[in-house]
DNA sequence: TAATTCTTTTTGTGATATCATTTGAAAATG
DNA sequence: CATTTTCAAATGATATCACAAAAAGAATTA
């Protein structure tokens, strides 16, 4: 039970938090950074006795969670982390460009010089942690400058649905590390800049795409197959 | 707090649903049907009394519910149903085309000719609900022809996040049926189903999106200014 | 030895108790 | 009369308890 205490990356909680969402934000940090196994059993008194809570909160974490499709609770009552297959890694892929897609889209009349240079200045830590492989941080990074770049728009209701995504896709980048030594060789800030201080809609939906494609453009068909096909070998 | 008793829609209660499962159901089903006044508060002490429950499982579907932004739960940790805004609405009709023409278009391989006269079934029976002005069955069907529609892809990852808008427009269209007098006055089920006999993907992509903007196109900017500007006084 | 049955432990679910916060109305103040 | 203050009731959050279902071992059988 102990062991799985290091997996829970660290998270200071302010006063103004509840245990609930205190769990739920730990858990969720977790997922996108893709310390759960999939298919691992996850069990609510378990993460309760890790957090020094009791059982409540960390339920309704857990079912958050898994209204996000993080985790799914099966019918037997057992928590995992879902499996994923190639099939279901094609659709995530495929619904995360149209709904970034969409999302660039909708926050352009949005985007100020000055968001611009937050989004550049982002993009700097993001080439820093390239560098120094910090994984955990790059991927934090990366996903930060896609929001700050989403909720440019106040009105936006897509936010939470890319962030649904991205907890779906987490478990599996970390497989795929270990397959691929490098996930993000290279990414498409750069066109993702020039675009949004060109206000050109075109050439940033296209720089979105090749973006999210880039990560896992180098993993083919076959590759997936092998690296999904035997997910328990890993 | 009898009184909100009518409200909640019937729903029959397996044995194998948990009571937090058929409490979210129902309330799912409530807001749906667009039963929820927005900025009405909620209570789960209130949901509790009036099904009959301990406010436990209660807590635990309202926060579902809040998490698929059916529900807000706010900083001073009331529970309301969002208000809308000319602003939001505009947001929603725009990612639920997004999303619903992605749901199509990763469907159409997957659809059968038996399932077209399902759902040309479907679309006869919403025709009656028409004719009879059965304003929850309408609702009820022409989701199911939707739904029916994108889950014929077995590995669709979409469909919950479209269910998400629903949910977010349902408390809406309560508010617009009182100063329209037929809000679905004219569906483009038929032109759906021609496209899908002769799997015509962008003739199917038109009709959706054509489908969903008729629900709301005859309301214009101006009257939704006028509808959602002065949402108290209904 | 492998499969099956039985028993013990663990787990999720729901109800209840407790506590701090918030609400809303009465009382007090200006 | 309007505004502020006070205070009892209501509410959400969490811990704990009880129970039934499921899982994991242990014992038994073929």
């Amino acid at each position: 039970m102990l062991k799985n205490a290091i997996i829970l990356p660290e998270l200071t909680r302010t006063d103004d938090m509840t245990v609930q969402e205190y769990i739920y934000l730990r858990l969720r940090k977790s997922i996108l950074l893709g310390r759960f196994e999939p298919g691992n059993p996850i069990t609510i008194r378990g993460i309760a006795e890790i957090l020094d809570t009791s059982p409540t909160p960390v339920r309704e974490a857990l079912r958050r969670l898994s209204t996000e499709h993080a985790l799914k609770m099966l019918p037997n009552r057992r928590i995992v982390v879902p499996q994923m297959t190639p099939e279901r890694f094609k659709e995530l892929i495929l619904l995360r460009v149209t709904l970034e897609e969409h999302a660039a889209r909708t926050t352009l009349p949005f985007v100020s010089n000055r968001l611009v240079d937050q989004l550049a200045a982002l993009d700097e830590r993001i080439d820093q942690a390239v560098i120094h492989t910090e994984r955990d941080i790059l991927i934090t990074m990366n996903q930060e400058f896609h929001r700050s770049l989403y909720t440019a728009n106040p009105d936006q209701v897509v936010m939470p649905m890319i962030e649904s995504i991205w907890l779906q896709l987490g478990p599996f980048t970390r497989i795929a590390s270990r397959h691929v030594e490098e996930l993000y060789v290279v990414d498409h800030h750069k066109e993702i800049l020039a675009a949004l201080r060109s206000r050109d809609e075109a050439a940033l939906i296209t720089a979105i795409a090749a973006d999210i494609k880039s990560a896992v453009g180098h993993l083919h068909a076959d590759a997936l197959e092998r690296i999904l096909g035997n997910p328990v070998l890993f």
